[in-house]
DNA sequence: AGCCAGGCTCTCG
DNA sequence: CGAGAGCATGGC
Protein backbone atom coordinates (compact mmCIF):
# COMPACT_ATOMS: atom_id res chain seq x y z
CA UNK A 1 0.00 0.00 0.00
CA UNK A 2 1.02 3.24 -0.27
CA UNK A 3 0.32 6.35 1.81
CA UNK A 4 0.24 9.68 1.53
CA UNK A 5 2.23 12.25 4.46
CA UNK A 6 2.03 15.80 3.72
CA UNK A 7 4.91 17.80 5.78
CA UNK A 8 3.95 21.12 7.08
CA UNK A 9 5.76 23.59 4.53
CA UNK A 10 8.54 24.13 4.39
CA UNK A 11 10.25 21.09 3.79
CA UNK A 12 12.73 19.42 1.71
CA UNK A 13 13.08 15.93 1.52
CA UNK A 14 16.51 16.03 -0.19
CA UNK A 15 17.84 18.13 1.74
CA UNK A 16 17.08 16.12 4.56
CA UNK A 17 18.32 12.70 2.92
CA UNK A 18 22.07 14.50 2.85
CA UNK A 19 22.20 14.57 6.10
CA UNK A 20 23.19 10.62 6.16
CA UNK A 21 26.52 10.21 5.81
CA UNK A 22 26.76 6.67 4.71
CA UNK A 23 23.80 6.19 2.39
CA UNK A 24 24.55 3.31 0.67
CA UNK A 25 25.01 1.02 3.47
CA UNK A 26 22.10 0.14 5.80
CA UNK A 27 22.23 2.21 9.28
CA UNK A 28 19.87 0.55 9.21
CA UNK A 29 18.03 3.62 7.07
CA UNK A 30 19.50 3.51 3.18
CA UNK A 31 19.22 6.46 1.00
CA UNK A 32 18.71 5.34 -2.86
CA UNK A 33 17.79 7.61 -5.56
CA UNK A 34 16.47 9.56 -3.27
CA UNK A 35 14.32 8.13 -1.49
CA UNK A 36 15.03 6.67 2.04
CA UNK A 37 14.25 2.95 2.98
CA UNK A 38 14.31 1.15 6.23
CA UNK A 39 12.57 -1.69 7.96
CA UNK A 40 10.56 -1.11 11.39
CA UNK A 41 9.28 -3.67 13.88
CA UNK A 42 6.53 -2.94 14.55
CA UNK A 43 5.08 -5.35 17.19
CA UNK A 44 6.95 -8.06 16.20
CA UNK A 45 6.46 -7.86 12.77
CA UNK A 46 8.58 -6.58 10.10
CA UNK A 47 7.90 -4.15 8.05
CA UNK A 48 9.69 -2.68 4.83
CA UNK A 49 9.22 0.95 4.20
CA UNK A 50 10.09 3.13 1.03
CA UNK A 51 9.72 7.17 1.51
CA UNK A 52 9.92 9.47 -1.43
CA UNK A 53 9.00 13.01 -2.38
CA UNK A 54 6.78 13.65 -5.09
CA UNK A 55 6.04 17.59 -4.21
CA UNK A 56 8.15 20.62 -3.46
CA UNK A 57 9.57 22.63 -0.81
CA UNK A 58 6.51 24.65 -0.40
CA UNK A 59 4.26 21.89 -1.40
CA UNK A 60 5.65 18.98 0.17
CA UNK A 61 3.97 15.88 -0.10
CA UNK A 62 5.82 12.30 0.75
CA UNK A 63 4.80 8.93 -0.30
CA UNK A 64 5.30 5.62 1.86
CA UNK A 65 5.43 2.65 0.03
CA UNK A 66 4.72 -0.26 2.82
CA UNK A 67 3.01 -3.43 2.68
CA UNK A 68 -0.74 -3.79 3.88
CA UNK A 69 -1.29 -2.60 7.09
CA UNK A 70 -3.73 -2.37 9.74
CA UNK A 71 -5.22 0.95 11.17
CA UNK A 72 -2.89 0.94 14.15
CA UNK A 73 0.18 -0.40 12.46
CA UNK A 74 -0.03 2.25 9.48
CA UNK A 75 -0.80 5.13 12.43
CA UNK A 76 2.77 3.46 14.18
CA UNK A 77 4.69 3.75 10.67
CA UNK A 78 3.57 7.08 9.75
CA UNK A 79 4.68 8.27 13.09
CA UNK A 80 7.94 6.52 12.97
CA UNK A 81 8.81 7.97 9.67
CA UNK A 82 8.07 11.47 10.65
CA UNK A 83 9.84 11.73 13.79
CA UNK A 84 13.16 10.03 11.98
CA UNK A 85 12.88 11.96 8.91
CA UNK A 86 11.81 15.27 11.14
CA UNK A 87 8.57 16.35 9.89
CA UNK A 88 6.53 19.18 11.84
CA UNK A 89 6.18 22.42 11.84
CA UNK A 90 8.97 24.96 11.40
CA UNK A 91 7.43 28.41 11.11
CA UNK A 92 7.71 29.32 15.05
CA UNK A 93 11.50 27.80 14.75
CA UNK A 94 12.51 29.82 11.79
CA UNK A 95 11.42 32.88 13.23
CA UNK A 96 12.95 32.84 16.07
CA UNK A 97 15.53 31.72 14.20
CA UNK A 98 15.45 35.16 11.83
CA UNK A 99 15.98 37.39 15.59
CA UNK A 100 19.90 36.06 15.22
CA UNK A 101 22.13 36.98 12.73
CA UNK A 102 23.75 33.77 12.56
CA UNK A 103 20.96 31.77 13.07
CA UNK A 104 19.29 33.74 10.52
CA UNK A 105 21.82 32.65 7.44
CA UNK A 106 21.91 28.75 8.63
CA UNK A 107 18.66 28.50 8.25
CA UNK A 108 18.73 30.05 4.84
CA UNK A 109 21.14 27.74 4.03
CA UNK A 110 18.77 24.67 5.01
CA UNK A 111 15.48 25.86 4.48
CA UNK A 112 13.28 22.99 4.49
CA UNK A 113 15.75 21.12 6.25
CA UNK A 114 13.00 20.49 9.12
CA UNK A 115 12.50 19.80 13.05
CA UNK A 116 15.55 17.20 14.07
CA UNK A 117 15.32 13.85 13.07
CA UNK A 118 15.51 10.63 15.12
CA UNK A 119 18.65 8.88 14.46
CA UNK A 120 17.52 5.01 15.68
CA UNK A 121 13.47 3.76 16.12
CA UNK A 122 13.76 2.47 19.35
CA UNK A 123 16.01 3.53 22.78
CA UNK A 124 17.97 0.16 22.20
CA UNK A 125 19.12 1.14 18.91
CA UNK A 126 19.67 4.53 20.26
CA UNK A 127 22.13 3.21 23.14
CA UNK A 128 23.86 0.78 20.97
CA UNK A 129 25.22 3.08 18.24
CA UNK A 130 25.90 5.55 21.33
CA UNK A 131 28.46 2.85 22.39
CA UNK A 132 30.02 2.50 19.15
CA UNK A 133 30.08 6.24 18.49
CA UNK A 134 31.99 6.72 21.70
CA UNK A 135 35.77 8.02 20.63
CA UNK A 136 35.31 7.29 17.13
CA UNK A 137 34.30 9.83 13.76
CA UNK A 138 31.02 9.35 13.03
CA UNK A 139 32.23 7.78 9.72
CA UNK A 140 33.56 5.13 11.29
CA UNK A 141 30.69 4.57 13.91
CA UNK A 142 28.94 4.69 10.63
CA UNK A 143 30.73 2.22 8.87
CA UNK A 144 30.79 -0.52 11.77
CA UNK A 145 26.75 -0.10 12.22
CA UNK A 146 26.10 -0.64 8.80
CA UNK A 147 29.12 -3.74 8.82
CA UNK A 148 26.00 -4.81 12.54
CA UNK A 149 23.11 -4.39 10.38
CA UNK A 150 24.16 -6.29 7.75
CA UNK A 151 25.44 -9.38 9.61
CA UNK A 152 22.92 -9.19 12.69
CA UNK A 153 19.92 -6.86 11.49
CA UNK A 154 16.50 -8.55 10.28
CA UNK A 155 16.30 -8.15 6.72
CA UNK A 156 13.39 -8.02 4.03
CA UNK A 157 12.90 -8.36 0.27
CA UNK A 158 10.27 -6.19 -0.96
CA UNK A 159 9.93 -5.42 -4.42
CA UNK A 160 12.85 -6.46 -5.22
CA UNK A 161 15.02 -4.23 -2.37
CA UNK A 162 16.28 -5.27 0.60
CA UNK A 163 15.10 -3.51 4.11
CA UNK A 164 16.90 -3.94 7.28
CA UNK A 165 16.08 -3.15 11.09
CA UNK A 166 18.70 -3.09 13.54
CA UNK A 167 19.71 -6.13 14.97
CA UNK A 168 17.04 -7.45 17.73
CA UNK A 169 18.58 -7.04 21.44
CA UNK A 170 18.28 -11.09 21.34
CA UNK A 171 20.33 -11.39 18.22
CA UNK A 172 23.49 -9.14 19.85
CA UNK A 173 22.98 -11.27 23.34
CA UNK A 174 23.11 -14.36 21.55
CA UNK A 175 25.90 -13.07 19.19
CA UNK A 176 29.46 -14.11 19.88
CA UNK A 177 32.53 -11.36 20.33
CA UNK A 178 34.68 -12.76 17.66
CA UNK A 179 31.27 -11.80 15.39
CA UNK A 180 31.40 -8.68 16.73
CA UNK A 181 34.73 -7.93 16.49
CA UNK A 182 34.74 -8.46 12.79
CA UNK A 183 32.36 -5.78 12.00
CA UNK A 184 35.07 -3.72 13.24
CA UNK A 185 34.08 -2.76 16.99
CA UNK A 186 37.09 -3.13 19.30
CA UNK A 187 36.76 -6.05 22.14
CA UNK A 188 35.92 -3.75 24.81
CA UNK A 189 32.86 -2.39 22.67
CA UNK A 190 31.89 -5.41 21.78
CA UNK A 191 31.57 -6.98 25.17
CA UNK A 192 29.26 -4.01 26.03
CA UNK A 193 27.53 -4.53 23.37
CA UNK A 194 26.70 -8.16 23.82
CA UNK A 195 26.59 -7.52 27.68
CA UNK A 196 24.10 -4.55 27.72
CA UNK A 197 21.75 -6.68 24.92
CA UNK A 198 21.60 -9.52 27.22
CA UNK A 199 20.30 -7.26 30.05
CA UNK A 200 17.85 -6.02 27.51
CA UNK A 201 16.79 -9.74 26.31
CA UNK A 202 16.30 -11.03 29.37
CA UNK A 203 14.38 -8.06 30.60
CA UNK A 204 16.44 -6.87 33.69
CA UNK A 205 16.68 -3.40 31.72
CA UNK A 206 14.03 -2.15 29.23
CA UNK A 207 15.15 0.75 27.14
CA UNK A 208 11.61 1.91 26.48
CA UNK A 209 10.75 2.75 29.84
CA UNK A 210 13.41 5.72 30.22
CA UNK A 211 10.86 7.73 28.21
CA UNK A 212 8.80 8.14 31.74
CA UNK A 213 12.05 9.33 33.15
CA UNK A 214 13.26 12.89 33.77
CA UNK A 215 16.86 13.80 32.20
CA UNK A 216 18.43 13.32 35.34
CA UNK A 217 17.11 10.09 35.76
CA UNK A 218 17.85 9.31 32.07
CA UNK A 219 20.97 10.14 32.61
CA UNK A 220 21.68 8.16 35.60
CA UNK A 221 20.02 4.92 34.48
CA UNK A 222 21.98 5.07 31.26
CA UNK A 223 25.34 5.68 33.22
CA UNK A 224 24.78 1.99 35.23
CA UNK A 225 25.17 0.43 31.61
CA UNK A 226 28.67 -0.87 31.70
CA UNK A 227 29.94 0.92 28.85
CA UNK A 228 28.32 4.15 28.97
CA UNK A 229 28.57 6.93 30.39
CA UNK A 230 27.54 10.67 30.75
CA UNK A 231 28.09 11.36 27.16
CA UNK A 232 26.40 8.67 25.93
CA UNK A 233 23.35 9.34 27.84
CA UNK A 234 23.10 12.95 26.70
CA UNK A 235 23.53 11.75 22.84
CA UNK A 236 20.45 9.04 23.27
CA UNK A 237 18.33 11.36 24.74
CA UNK A 238 19.16 14.14 22.28
CA UNK A 239 19.59 12.01 18.50
CA UNK A 240 17.27 9.12 20.13
CA UNK A 241 14.71 10.27 22.37
CA UNK A 242 14.11 13.84 21.21
CA UNK A 243 14.51 15.46 24.25
CA UNK A 244 15.31 19.14 24.45
CA UNK A 245 18.64 18.42 25.90
CA UNK A 246 22.16 19.73 24.78
CA UNK A 247 25.11 17.03 25.41
CA UNK A 248 27.76 19.44 26.02
CA UNK A 249 30.58 16.47 26.84
CA UNK A 250 30.35 16.14 22.83
CA UNK A 251 33.75 17.66 21.09
CA UNK A 252 31.43 17.95 18.13
CA UNK A 253 28.91 20.25 20.01
CA UNK A 254 31.74 21.62 21.51
CA UNK A 255 33.52 22.94 18.27
CA UNK A 256 30.31 23.31 16.53
CA UNK A 257 28.77 26.22 18.71
CA UNK A 258 32.63 27.22 19.65
CA UNK A 259 32.70 27.99 15.78
CA UNK A 260 29.54 30.16 15.03
CA UNK A 261 29.90 31.91 18.91
CA UNK A 262 33.28 31.87 20.20
CA UNK A 263 35.60 32.66 17.16
CA UNK A 264 36.72 29.42 16.63
CA UNK A 265 38.12 29.05 20.06
CA UNK A 266 36.91 25.94 21.58
CA UNK A 267 35.00 25.98 25.06
CA UNK A 268 34.46 23.65 27.76
CA UNK A 269 31.57 22.05 28.08
CA UNK A 270 29.74 23.85 30.54
CA UNK A 271 30.23 27.26 28.84
CA UNK A 272 28.54 25.46 26.24
CA UNK A 273 25.37 24.33 27.85
CA UNK A 274 24.82 27.54 29.59
CA UNK A 275 25.38 29.29 26.06
CA UNK A 276 23.33 26.63 24.39
CA UNK A 277 20.18 26.63 26.84
CA UNK A 278 19.71 30.40 27.47
CA UNK A 279 20.02 31.68 23.94
CA UNK A 280 18.13 28.45 22.29
CA UNK A 281 15.39 27.64 24.80
CA UNK A 282 12.96 25.51 23.76
CA UNK A 283 14.42 25.14 20.42
CA UNK A 284 17.83 24.14 21.55
CA UNK A 285 17.59 20.36 20.05
CA UNK A 286 16.61 21.55 16.95
CA UNK A 287 19.25 24.36 16.29
CA UNK A 288 21.98 22.51 17.36
CA UNK A 289 21.13 19.92 14.62
CA UNK A 290 21.34 22.89 12.26
CA UNK A 291 24.09 23.93 13.52
CA UNK A 292 26.00 20.90 13.20
CA UNK A 293 24.67 20.57 9.78
CA UNK A 294 25.84 23.75 8.87
CA UNK A 295 29.30 23.10 10.70
CA UNK A 296 29.44 19.62 8.75
CA UNK A 297 29.03 21.11 5.30
CA UNK A 298 30.87 24.21 5.89
CA UNK A 299 34.27 22.63 7.68
CA UNK A 300 33.81 19.30 5.67
C1' DA B 1 53.32 8.11 8.75
C1' DG B 2 51.16 9.13 12.63
C1' DC B 3 47.68 11.20 15.15
C1' DC B 4 43.16 12.32 16.12
C1' DA B 5 38.32 11.25 15.98
C1' DG B 6 31.07 13.31 18.70
C1' DG B 7 34.52 8.39 25.62
C1' DC B 8 34.66 4.88 28.90
C1' DT B 9 36.54 1.56 32.02
C1' DC B 10 40.16 -0.32 34.58
C1' DT B 11 44.40 -0.02 36.90
C1' DC B 12 47.85 1.91 39.56
C1' DG B 13 49.93 5.15 42.73
C1' DC C 1 41.08 10.64 44.60
C1' DG C 2 43.74 11.71 39.67
C1' DA C 3 46.33 10.40 35.88
C1' DG C 4 47.18 7.20 32.21
C1' DA C 5 46.75 3.19 29.22
C1' DG C 6 44.11 0.90 25.85
C1' DC C 7 40.88 0.61 22.34
C1' DA C 8 38.93 0.22 16.45
C1' DT C 9 39.36 2.23 11.82
C1' DG C 10 38.94 6.16 8.34
C1' DG C 11 40.78 10.50 7.08
C1' DC C 12 43.88 14.23 6.88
Amino acid sequence: MIIDLNPPPPYNFNLKLKFYLLPSRPTPSIVKDNAWLRAFNIDGKLIPVKVWSEGSVEKPKLKILTVDLSKDEKRKVVKLVSLMLGVGKVRELYSFMDKDEILKKVKNRLYGFGKAGLMASTIFEGIVKAIIQQQISLKVAETITANLVEKFGEKIRFQNENFYDFPSAQTLAEAKIEELRKCGLSWRKAGYIKNFSLKVFEGKFNPENLRKLKPNQIVEKISKIKGAGRWTAELVMVASMGLNVIPADDLGVRKTISYFYFNGELQDAKTIKRFAEEKFGKFLRDILVYLLFAYRSEKG
